[in-house]
RNA sequence: CGCGGAGUGGAGCAGCUUGGUAGCUCGUCGGGCUCAUAACCCGAAGGUCGUUGGUUCAAAUCCAUCCUCCGCAACCA
């Protein structure tokens, strides 16, 4: 069995994940599931990036010790995971004492051979704030947290050779073109990055002590992205000299999902790595763009921060799972607004698919007391909709593997738009009145219970939940043709939304 | 002149590589139907495709200029 190796970058565990955030474990979760569905054998890694100054700092102003701190947040961020019900193998977290020795032992061997080497950090020293910064941080030559002066000041550290690999990554890049997805992102990291020259990487930090200790120099500890990056291999099994059946098996990772913001990480930094440590690269590094909170980034300052769970209450788990999935383009950042996501319920999951559903199931009850078998009394006219689905495969299968999820959705979705068409086609009801066309009849509930069974089986990557309710209306279990149905009593899969009243409910 | 992207009917997007009647979803309006969640089906209106110029028999699509918005510009993650 072809194997599949996605990842989503790991959470920073310093503070509640948005619905932002949530966005790329839903988008890989989607991803992951359809690939299981097609039959490979998927190995799918989420979590947490536990270290860093800026944890250290958070802790410090809760006053729990660092461990605490992110013992929480990592909590916080499964709970959101599988609030959304995403279905990660494995959920790693960097404090993993695992993890911390196998990133001890890289650092260490890229030491020996010469790729990591001691020098010199220089920057801007602000004494009162004990920070570094660059020289663009300075804000008119101060101190962009306190507004003091700073002193140059230089420190011992470690660095890392980019420049060495330079050559062999901007070729790397150039002989795969779709290493590095969407093109945009491409360009912005060769143009702005690999072109000009790459500088030495400075790997370890003397101002804070969370992280991993360099261990032949107990003043240093290991910069986080070195360790944030490594958990993509450290948690298969990785290890110098003997590592995992699972590692041997699953890397090279085929995806590696992340925000458009940590392209650079994901670009230099870590294929780097992987050359210095002589391991092959990812086969696709893909930037998602953002979604955005009406026209504006969420953050904490501007106030405009919606959270997944907040939503899942209100509106239920594939409400906002299929809002996720299907209205964020493909390289352009989307927008998120409760009249969209109310909009998108009432026309497509209520409108469309809830109330097909709903129809097609009243109807073999009301005509055959949910009892319906093939009578094979096929038409011409049935034969727009048997081609409908199965091009929906192959067209979904497409998008797909281009990672185009949004588009993907709406071609599962033109096969209950269809099943609405086909119902109106054959005017069932009209059928149910002359005995003489019992048989036909039959035969048309049949086929719309048969599309709406393979319908929902295409739809379980994005809306998992949904595809079981359906299933169980239908009374069935999955794959295989189903040659008699008996169905039960339908109940409304996506109620109608006011969206007048709802609004006002959550806005008061 | 740092690099790159976007500007298409009321809203959100596709089309641009390989020029040739401008397409999709939602919304609006009209009609049909009644199995169903005021749902479903059909039809219509609505766009000089940011500006100006060029190439061409022909440009949203190629070239140039300008305007507006956005992303990236390295050691916080």
């Amino acid at each position: 069995m072809e194997k599949f190796y996605i990842s989503t970058a790991i959470a920073y565990a310093s503070s509640k994940p948005h619905i932002g955030n949530t966005y790329e474990i839903v988008l890989a979760d989607a991803i992951a599931r359809f690939k299981r569905y097609q039959g490979y054998d998927v190995y799918f890694q989420t979590g947490t990036d536990e270290h860093g100054q800026k944890i250290e700092e958070k802790a410090k102003n809760n006053n729990v010790n660092p461990q605490e701190y992110v013992d929480n947040i990592a909590q916080e961020v499964k709970n959101i995971w599988d609030t959304m019900n995403t279905s990660y193998d494995k959920f790693v977290r960097t404090t993993d004492s695992k993890h911390k020795e196998i990133v001890s032992k890289i650092f260490k061997k890229l030491y020996d051979q010469g790729d990591i080497y001691k020098g010199k950090y220089e920057g801007w020293y602000c004494t009162p704030c004990e920070s570094f910064f660059t020289e663009n941080q300075l804000i008119d030559g101060k101190c962009p947290d306190c507004g003091r002066e700073v002193s140059k000041e230089e420190e011992e550290a470690y660095f890392l050779k980019l420049e060495k690999y330079s050559k062999k990554l901007e070729q790397y890049i150039e002989e795969h073109p779709n290493f590095i997805e969407p093109k945009l992102r491409k360009n912005e990291i060769v143009n702005n990055f690999i072109k000009p020259g790459l500088q030495d990487l400075c790997v370890s930090r003397t101002s804070f002590k969370w992280g991993v200790p360099v261990n032949f120099d107990d003043k240093h500890v290991v910069y986080v992205w070195i360790d944030a990056l490594s958990n993509y291999i450290t948690f298969l099994g990785y290890d110098l000299e003997n590592s995992s059946k699972e590692f041997k098996k699953y890397w090279p990772a085929d995806v590696h999902l992340i925000g458009k913001d940590i392209l650079r990480f994901h670009t230099i930094y870590w294929p780097i790595m992987l050359m210095a440590l002589n391991l092959p690269l990812p086969k696709k590094i893909f930037g998602h763009p953002w979604l955005l909170s009406g026209d504006d980034k969420m953050s904490k300052s501007k106030g405009n921060i919606v959270y997944a769970d907040e939503l899942v209450n209100l509106f239920g788990v594939d409400a906002v799972r299929y809002y996720l999935l299907h209205e964020i383009p493909f390289s352009q950042d989307g927008t998120f607004t409760y009249e969209l996501l109310i909009e998108r319920i009432n026309s497509d999951l209520a409108n469309v698919l809830g109330n097909l559903v709903n129809r097609t199931i009243a109807m073999a009850n009301k005509y055959f007391d949910g009892h319906v078998s093939n009578k094979a009394q096929v038409q011409e006219i049935d034969n727009d909709l048997f081609n409908t689905i199965n091009n929906a495969y192959i067209k979904t299968s497409e998008k797909m593997n281009d990672l185009r999820v949004a588009d993907a959705i709406d071609e599962v979705f033109e096969i209950f738009k269809r099943a609405n068409k086909y119902i109106d086609e054959t005017t069932p009801w009209i059928l149910a009145k002359d005995p003489n066309s019992k048989e036909r009849l039959e035969t048309v509930i049949y086929n719309l219970l048969e599309t709406i069974r393979k319908g929902s089986i295409l739809l379980e990557p994005f809306l998992p939940d949904t595809s079981k309710e359906i299933l169980r209306q239908l009374n069935t279990n999955k794959n295989e043709k189903v040659l008699e149905y008996n169905v039960i009593e339908p109940k409304p899969i996506f109620i109608r939304i006011d969206k007048e009243a709802k609004l006002k409910e959550i806005f008061s």
